[in-house]
RNA sequence: GGAGAGGUGGCCGAGCGGCUGAAGGUGCACGCCUGGAAAGCGUGUGUAUCUUAACAGGUACCGAGGGUUCGAAUCCCUCCCUCUCCGCCA
């Protein structure tokens, strides 16, 4: 959520922000709400003073035996245009909420202007693909020839994209959380967090997955609870409608969740294997920060993500999002996308995580505020999250990159170890 | 799920329908005292919002939302959460 006075005070940035972002937004309207508001708040407070100050004069009359029937009925009539101008203020307040609540983050004015994500900046390339000298498979043919995978017996206990992980494949999804998760406590200093999988509407509020998004999420029927869309939702929200101590900045918490999406409007797109399923693990990245090191808490997220490719030895490059492909809450993202050879007839890079720093968007919306030593008043802190990574596009990389010519699959190195000392996945016998 | 108790400031803990933004304690900050420290003494110590150049002042907030009343932390209703006991259960 943007600041109100933020807004006012920098209309022509904030407009030509939401037009990069291609969101047309009446903001005139905005702000003549914005006065009406004023205007009824004065008006409530003049009235609530003049209350206050003479139920204090019937006090004193009723102690000193006066007759106060003619300030009782005054005030009666008093409170009873306070109760309606009070309906009529919190209508114009609700608008305005409603109005800023459903307001994206600006975009950063570093981020590339562009309509989707084929304008999107290439930042870096990480690692050559490898020459194969037979013909590559997409990882859910490898996966199903070793049984590893199985989506046919999936889409019946579940659905279309559910996985089903069976054998060493299950071992080697589990294999792969835990090597995230250990290289971010030991090596990046993340505090490890299990957080519940299932969050009410103001947890998802607070992240900017509500009221805009309710369409992608799973919602659980007759109830105010949502399965999480990411592990940023509920790790993000933990110190919502707090005050924490400047030394506990930057906070740096990372989960390994499963994560569900409704997919809503994607039929068609990725309806084969493990990158677009309705229920995916993923190991999550979140940082609280001081306003000031925000941007260099992003570059350092960033390269804790682009670690466990480096580690895995997948290569990867990485993209800023442009205008046009930025997410709601954040300013300025990252993507890190990993190469495929098995897909599209000749391989492509896909998104494995998704980095991004949303300022005190998110901080705003759910009261995340911190105060330092040197002065009283408490201030929003800056967000971050990112993948780190996505484990079922992991898994279907490591298969890609390292398939051999009979099927079978090479554990990378770091794996082995996670893998009980099994260096190759064969077909289970 | 059944029965009961409770949710007040950083924490503990008072609080009769008006004099309570809230006693008292504790913690914290600053000052005095001291060679230094402790103790002691003094002062200060929530958030939001509006008016104001500023000083300052107004308004709201005692789990949340409604209601009664001239006036609600205090009375009534609904909901949420915590704790204890019973039941059930991984």
């Amino acid at each position: 959520m943007l600041d109100l006075k933020y807004i006012k005070n920098n209309l022509e940035a904030v407009k030509s922000g939401m037009e990069k972002r291609r969101a047309k937004i009446d903001f005139a309207l905005l702000l003549k709400n914005d006065d009406k508001r004023k205007t009824l708040l004065l008006e409530i407070e003049t009235l609530r003073h003049k209350r206050n100050v003479v139920s204090d004069d019937i006090a004193k009359m009723k102690k000193a035996g006066e007759n106060s029937t003619s300030f009782i009925e005054q005030m009666r009539a008093v409170s009873e245009k306070i109760k309606k101008l009070d309906k009529e203020l919190s209508t114009i307040e609700e608008t305005i909420h409603d109005f800023l609540i459903s307001l994206p983050n600006i975009p950063h004015e570093d981020v590339p202007v562009g309509k989707d994500d084929t304008e999107n900046r290439l930042e870096k390339t990480h690692g050559k693909p490898k020459k194969f000298d037979f013909k590559v498979k997409p990882h859910w043919e490898i996966g199903e020839g070793l049984g590893i995978l199985d989506f046919t017996r999936a889409a019946k206990l579940a659905g279309a994209r559910f996985p089903l992980y069976l054998g060493n494949g299950a071992r080697l999804e589990r294999a792969l959380i835990n090597f995230m998760l250990d290289t971010h406590i030991s090596h990046h200093g993340y505090t490890e967090t299990l957080p519940p999988f299932i969050v009410n509407k103001a947890t998802m509020t607070g992240t900017g997955q509500l009221p805009k998004f309710e369409e992608d999420l799973f919602k659980l029927e007759g109830l105010d609870y949502y399965l999480i869309p990411t592990s940023e939702v509920p790790m993000t929200n933990i110190y919502a409608n707090e005050i924490i101590d400047e030394s506990m900045l930057p906070c740096k918490f990372t989960a390994y969740t499963p994560c569900f999406r409704s997919e809503a409007g994607s039929y068609g797109r990725d309806t084969k294997g493990l990158i677009r399923q309705h229920q995916f693990n993923k190991v999550e990245l979140v940082k609280l920060t001081t306003p000031e090191t925000s941007f260099d808490e992003l570059a350092s997220l960033l390269s804790n993500a682009e670690k466990i490719l480096q580690l895995l030895d997948l290569p990867y490059h990485v993209v800023t999002l442009c205008t046009g492909d930025l997410g709601f809450s954040a300013t300025k993202t990252y993507d890190i996308e990993v190469w495929m050879p098995g897909q599209d007839d000749g391989g492509l890079y896909r998104e494995i995580s998704s980095c991004s720093n949303c300022l005190d968007f998110q901080a705003r919306r759910a009261g995340i505020r911190f105060r330092r030593k040197d002065t009283k008043k408490p201030e929003y802190v800056h967000t971050l999250n990112g993948s780190g990574l996505a484990v079922g596009r992991t898994f279907a990389a490591i298969l890609e990159n390292y398939q051999q010519a009979d099927g079978s699959v090479i554990i990378p190195d770091i794996l082995v170890s996670y893998m009980g000392g099994q260096k190759v996945i064969h077909h289970d016998a």
